[in-house]
DNA sequence: CCGGTGGTGAGCCGATCGACTCACCACTGC
DNA sequence: GCAGTGGTGAGTCGATCGGCTCACCACCGG
């Protein structure tokens, strides 16, 4: 058996793939899918055109690969905390404005949301790693508390929408059409906190006294 | 004078530009800006390369062109209803998403987001006469109700953007990135009715009685 | 020392692109 | 019928692209 062998060099490939995908990553995001060109890639990455096309056979796979990648870098989500509302959408709120908030995060959504009609399987990985979790999880979260009497919604999707919606469309969604936007963290905490002020106020069963303003 | 013969020929010339224009419009929209050829849009429209160079100095002059056209067809807005907030959030909203709503719009916001940077010019456009208008309408409103009395918002600029996510994020958003995502004309009153309630809910002075929830 | 794997560099291919030019034609109003 | 404006069709140009091939080399483990 040439295992040992093989290994050795699957290291060496493994490596030149992740070259190959870290110059590829940089030069979609800046310039976009038609514009990047295969020849540019491997002249950054240091890999011979040969050696990217034995890697990717042809530029929709390698513009496949990195999106999958990037999108990867989104960790698992921890199981959201319990009982308050406020400190539980609080929680979930901050995270998802970490997510959106992350430096490569405009770039990626501006080359996605172009491509996407032309990538159908990449709808899917965006549809399973993106905005998705987050959904699920304050769909999850509201539930629960729905069961534990702390709020009352009834209707769990657009709730959910409701207060992601108030987030992303302050610190995220006008990144990508207004340039020169920029949301100071503290600005994006106190977005997130009126976030769940907002959704507290409207969902919140009012059990100790009526929902002060302070 | 030719005076007369410049007018004629002039609207021959209107006419030709609103023929690449339109043809341009469907081939950019559907194909994006860098798989969209020249010759493909003269031959579209009937018009030949060498008017179409009349016309347009450059391609980007002809995007932009088209762009600009496209987003003038957001006609201008109606003042505000006033006194009851959830009759004047609720049209405001029924516009919004009805703007949101219409055909081209995805498309037209997909190549924008994805041309933007190269564009810079553009971007100042689609300020003008994309979301902004009702965005301070939304603004302008609550302002006018806060003075009224009506609703107590300290930051206005802030609860308008809420409201507005609320809507978007559940009527537009996801068509850029969520393949077949659609939504009924029931569902889309239904989103902002329930954006109305949750904004008047937080920010509704509780004046004759406690916010009900039915 | 050798087999095998993987990388390398160079070159070729057909196709397409944006940009530009120029001689010629159609049509109008005077 | 004449002048002038605008459209036309064809052609050229240099550049770039994605895709592919092939002979050759580097390096490892046995």
């Amino acid at each position: 058996m040439s295992r040992a062998v093989t290994t050795y060099h699957q290291r060496i490939a493994q490596e030149k793939r992740a070259l190959i995908l870290a110059a590829a990553t940089a030069l979609f995001l800046e310039l976009g899918y038609d514009r990047t060109s295969l020849a540019r890639i491997a002249e950054r990455s240091g890999v011979s055109r040969a050696t990217l096309f034995k890697q990717f056979p042809s530029k929709a796979a390698l513009f496949d690969a990195m999106v999958t990648e990037a999108w990867s870098i989104a960790e698992e989500e921890d199981p959201p905390p319990t009982g308050d509302i406020v400190a539980g959408l609080g929680t979930i709120g901050h995270r998802y404005a970490e997510l959106l908030g992350r430096a490569r995060m405009t770039d990626l959504f501006r080359i996605v949301i172009a491509e996407l009609p032309r990538f159908p399987e990449l709808a899917n990985a965006q549809f399973s790693h993106g905005k998705m979790p987050y959904f699920e999880s304050v769909r999850g979260y509201l539930l629960a508390e729905h069961e534990a009497g702390t709020v009352r919604v009834d209707d769990v999707d657009l709730a959910a929408t409701q207060f992601l919606g108030m987030i992303s469309n302050y610190v995220f969604w006008p990144t990508l059409l207004v340039p020169g936007w920029e949301v100071s963290a503290e600005r994006v905490a106190q977005v997130v906190e009126e976030a769940v002020r907002t959704t507290a106020a409207r969902y919140a069963v009012t059990g100790p006294g009526p929902s002060t303003n302070d």
